[in-house]
DNA sequence: GACCAGGCACATC
DNA sequence: GATGTGCATGGT
């Protein structure tokens, strides 16, 4: 039986339920924690942002204001907190500079010339920009990690050397262009990263995907 | 102690 | 243009 795209997002959503993604009460939020997560365990982040917010300094003008030591060790249970701080900066400084700091404006603006914009900033590459696009401003984007390379190959939806807007085109081209489908298909990707389709020890004989195959 | 986590930029070949 | 490396904390 050959099952499309939607048929792995309905498996995976009839297994988890809605994962009611992204755990950030404010898109300014979202936007420091899209950067404050790479390569790292949200964990950590929550951690990070606990310290920004204690300090009343999540917010745009503040941020920018800080001075690196102190950014820096804010963040630092977010681990690469020299790297973070300065990558926070170039996004706010980028974010006062084009959109005064203002969300709504940046909502206004058109999803491929935001998103090149976002890839100019330095610290900011696709999963980065596509997190921010979808999960702080609403934008219909897929946003590919390393999860999603992982479960798709491993599952052979596609080959293991495709790489990011390879992935990106693959799952888009398959899906409606719907910003709660791409929000939560991706979230539950993540879901089951965590739980079943692990680097090592992978629980693929228990997973709920085993069996599926993508047309 | 080893391995891993919701990447990215940069150096080197 | 492919491949390797530095960045760093905290949980398992």
């Amino acid at each position: 039986m050959k099952v499309t795209l939607e048929g792995v997002y309905k498996k995976l959503y009839s297994s988890f339920g809605p994962q009611d993604w992204w755990p950030g009460e404010t898109p300014f939020e979202v936007m420091v924690g899209a950067i404050l997560t790479q390569n790292t365990n949200w964990q950590n982040v929550e951690k990070a942002i606990a310290n920004l917010r204690a300090q009343k300094v999540l917010a745009a003008h503040t941020l920018y204001k800080l001075p690196h030591r102190r950014l820096a060790s804010l963040i630092r249970p977010a681990g690469y907190f020299n790297i973070k701080a300065a990558r926070l900066k170039e996004f706010v400084k980028f974010f006062l500079d084009f959109y005064r700091g203002n969300i709504r404006m940046m909502k206004h603006a058109a999803l491929p010339a935001l998103r090149q914009q976002l890839l100019a900033v330095k610290g900011i590459g696709p999963e980065t920009a596509d997190s921010i696009l979808l999960y702080a401003l609403g934008k219909p984007i897929f946003v590919v990690d390393a999860y999603t390379r992982r479960i798709f190959s491993r599952h052979r939806y596609i080959r293991e050397d495709y790489d990011y807007h390879q992935m990106q085109d693959f799952c888009m081209q398959r899906l409606e262009q719907k910003v709660q489908l791409f929000n939560e298909f991706h979230a539950l990707l993540v879901k089951l990263g965590k739980d079943f389709c692990l680097k090592s020890k992978p629980k693929c004989h228990i997973c709920p995907l085993r069996g599926v195959k993508e047309a």
